[in-house]
DNA sequence: GTTATAATTCGGAATCATTCCGGATTAGAG
DNA sequence: CTCTAATCCGGAATGATTCCGAATTATAAC
């Protein structure tokens, strides 16, 4: 999805639950929207620093917190690294390197259709999460 | 899969790495087999004091950090949450239940197979994780 | 533009799952 | 049975994340 429409779509899906669209959250938005990266709440700190000096980690996780419960974006959550967040909210597989850290996207549609699922058990799906671990092509070359 | 055929993977596996099989472990290798909640660090603690009073938490996760190393256990990391682990190592969706946090199985072959991924991208895939998100059915009947 | 106010921001302290540490214990080989 | 490296244990350390209360500010109403 293109960087523009990531952005629109978080600063409508803001206004339409009347969140306030300050400077901190308009930076943050932009960071999240452009970057491919999958960036940590510090990471995205320190690049927000860039135009917005003073702005403080705590800023940072409350505004990640509130997109998040919107599901203007998606959290990665992983316990031996920082958690990642990514604006890209649609179904789609998150190649997790082991070697280097980094995520990559792979486009696929969602395997199981959600309906399938609530009919066999009943469950109710809001949301959904793909990754595949392993080794990208870089490390997999360097590492043997 | 069965209950037995588990703890026979794990225990094979251990040997086989010449890892050492303690009262403690095969007692958490036991909690493990046995149990379908998906059960955290602690909850296996506070289960594993029944037969084994003395054994420690970091001796959990020391335990658990080699089965998971070695492949034979599966962790699932929130970072909302405590991590839970799993026995089943097979490819199988896990439906989190946002409401009571149950987690649930739902058996499904892997979707996009590991060669077309590598052959895509060059990544190579050595684990995967499918989870879906949602209310199961009693705390989609009782939430509303 | 001004005003009012509830939301937001900020730094620092608190939380809490997980990891680390060093000395005591023990499984398993020979 | 002996030996030794692996394992165990409790307690301390770590570090990402959350919480707190006082200061600031976006937004709506005028």
């Amino acid at each position: 999805m293109e960087s523009r429409d990531i952005k629109r779509r978080i600063i409508e899906g803001m206004k339409k639950r009347g969140l306030k669209l300050t400077r901190q959250r308009l930076e943050i938005i932009d960071i999240i929207a452009r970057e491919k990266s999958h960036p940590s709440a510090s990471a995205i700190l320190a690049k927000a620093r860039n135009n917005e000096p003073t702005i403080s980690l705590s800023t940072v996780y409350y505004t990640l917190d509130i997109m998040k419960r919107a599901g203007l974006i998606k959290e990665l959550e992983f316990n031996d690294r920082d958690s990642r967040y990514e604006g890209d909210v649609s179904d789609h597989f998150n190649l997790v390197c082991t070697g280097c850290g980094k995520i990559e996207d792979f486009q696929a549609p969602r395997p199981v259709p959600s309906e399938k699922v609530e009919k066999k058990t009943g469950f109710r799906v809001d949301s959904a999460r793909f990754e595949y671990y392993g080794l990208c092509r870089k490390c997999r070359l360097k590492g043997g």
